[in-house]
DNA sequence: CAGTAAAATGAACGGGGTTCTTTTAGAACT
DNA sequence: AGTTCTAAAAGAACCCCGTTCATTTTACTG
């Protein structure tokens, strides 16, 4: 699926081209994105360079820009590819909590595929007609008809995704990241980050996985609280 | 106080040194270092590059790795560096909830106020020793002495963490980064949208302030349902 | 005073994104 | 059919980057 032209030349033909036009379509704009999202997952961001994706395809780097014009733009392709595998269907079926707990999860399901993705993304803006445009669409129709104000729905959006965000991009670090090792400084720390790497080795849970879940369960809950009873304290 | 060095010579000075260790000491690891967050503040993340502070200082590149590993080093220096200003005495004062929240805003705080530096930190691992892992302890202690278990205190505190990274990583994106423009495909959102950002015209609230402030309450409150009432759902 | 370590310069290496010119192939129009 | 225009490749070059190495000068130390 990554690799889809016919006959898999992709990687490295060993004839160089010649110059100039060639007679069947060697380039597009899909090759190249799916080509660099591979590259990203097979080998890191590292090694998604313009001249990686241009070797990768048999072409010289200057060929890429007749479809791309950039590598900011070639990224914010790849978050197009990804943000299509993001379901919103439990909008239309669950009430707006349990709807927004899964479409978090299956958010940063996504980003978890591609953890070294996670901050390249997180610096680029939207590109225009995006595909996450349409994803929001029905996140925040699902959170007026629940009831949210018009004006408070973005920012519960935004909220959400900030941590969905946070959390993949904690999913980039490494998972000893925190540990203190052996210090006496930090005692209390020291103790508890033992006490809950004990308790993830015996369910077999990752680290990450278990703040997020712990995470977007407070989140929710308490968006829930604040939809009941709006002024709660006034920050 | 980010340029602390006495004759204030730092900014390029006129007469190229000569070859060989000068007299006077000319550059620090805390120079530099402290120079390379001046520049990230003043002109973006971009211009802190290895050339450019040592252009900054008056040197040669090649100079700054008398003083400094590297770039990632010298990145891990600049996150020490602004780390010691996140105060967590409200651990020692509030209760556990309040000064969560009051750390939180600190947290973020000072990386709002070098909203470009956060995508570079957030990708680096911690240093070991490093200032991180004491304000850490400051935490975790309230956390456990407040009825947390042990076994669930870290997991609280990255789950905030996420949510707080995540909020500044929201504030180095553009404030119009979500404006879907017009478009006839997404009715709902495009209103939200607008609706929103009529309000916080009015009060002149930004953005990334009106989530981060909507989601610290709901996530803060939502742990403290969390604790009085452990088993709510299993996920 | 001799010897060593430290701290600067200067040159170079390999990699990055990007642009510009040249060459070829195909499409469109007369 | 011949001409013209355009798309898409190669190839060379430009300027950025982090980093390493040899060299030179100075400071420190026994």
């Amino acid at each position: 699926m990554a690799n889809r032209n016919g006959d898999g030349a992709a990687a490295a033909p060993p004839t160089r081209r010649r110059v100039g036009r060639p007679s069947a379509g060697v380039l597009s704009k899909r090759l190249i994105t799916e080509t660099c999202l591979r590259l990203i997952d097979e080998r890191g961001t590292e090694a998604a360079s313009m001249r990686a994706i241009a070797a990768e395809l048999g072409v010289r780097p200057s060929a890429l820009y007749n479809h791309v014009a950039g590598y900011n733009e070639l990224i914010a392709g790849v978050r197009e590819l990804i943000s299509e595998r993001i379901p919103t269907d439990a909008f239309e079926r669950e009430p707006w909590e349990a709807a927004l707990a899964t479409w978090a999860h299956h958010y940063r399901d996504v980003f978890a595929a591609h953890p070294s993705l996670v901050a390249l993304l997180a610096v680029l803006p939207l590109a225009e007609e995006s595909v996450t445009t349409v994803m929001y669409e029905a996140v925040i129709a699902k959170l007026v008809d629940a009831g949210w104000p018009e004006t408070h729905a973005v920012t519960v959006l935004v909220a959400l995704e900030s941590f969905v965000l946070g959390s993949a991009l904690d999913l980039s670090a490494p998972d000893d990241m925190l540990d203190p090792g052996p210090r006496d400084d930090v005692p209390r720390f020291s103790s508890a980050y033992r006490a809950r790497a004990k308790l993830l080795a015996q369910t077999g849970t990752r680290p990450a996985d278990a703040s997020f879940e712990l995470g977007l369960r407070a989140l929710i809950a308490g968006f829930s609280a604040e939809l009941a009873n709006p002024s709660t304290t006034g920050r």
